[in-house]
DNA sequence: TCCATTACTACATTTTCTGTAGCGTCGGTC
DNA sequence: GACCGACGCTACAGAAAATGTAGTAATGGA
């Protein structure tokens, strides 16, 4: 299930993750996501993105059992989804002192 | 200092982070040099990207105070990068777990 | 002077992303 | 049962980014 992919050469699970991550609006989708479920088109709208790439960054998405759609609400963080974010959480204090910082 | 960049209209030091942070290779160099500093070389065979980009974004890397060159010992990541991946630190244990379920 | 090491650049090719238009399905409403 | 809007999603041409390979320029030691 977990595809070979780009950097993550070696299969180390922390490679594998930190390509998925790394992709462009990856972070981003994850990060809109965090409070409630978003339909397709106000997720693209949110982020700015193209939505073949919106398209192909939740199916990765899915596929990594990050994000799911519910027909009822629409997109949203699977339980593995919700314990990645809250690990992401702590940047968003961090980058209000980095930004200050630079 | 802080660029105009990609998916970060709104300037919030949040998305101006993920924007950086979603970029092509830039957890995981970050993540390289998480132990020690490394050589250009060294880095660029470490992680198999062109030295075209690891070039670009050592420089992005470098704008965002999250890693230096130091002459003597190579790239390395700043008080600022280490605080960074302090808070990803976490992540690797979370990726064995993940890939567990997938 | 020569050679190795270093960071880094040039550039043609390949891959990825964007922007815009539109498809197909489903559930109403007249 | 024809129309409409909301929905997820696809097609595709053009633009942007990344790759792969070769090479430059600076530095320091033999």
């Amino acid at each position: 299930m977990v595809k070979r992919v780009r950097g993550s050469r070696t299969g180390r699970p922390i490679m594998v993750l930190l390509d998925l991550l790394g992709r462009r609006w990856v972070l981003r989708i994850v990060w809109e996501l965090r409070e409630e479920p978003r339909r397709f088109r106000e997720l693209q709208d949110a982020i700015g993105a193209s939505p073949t790439i919106v398209n192909s960054r939740l199916a990765e998405l899915r596929d990594a059992r990050l994000v799911e759609l519910d027909a009822d609400s629409g997109y949203r963080l699977t339980v593995l989804g919700k314990e990645l974010l809250r690990l992401f959480l702590p940047l968003h204090v961090w980058s209000e002192k980095w930004v200050k910082a630079i």
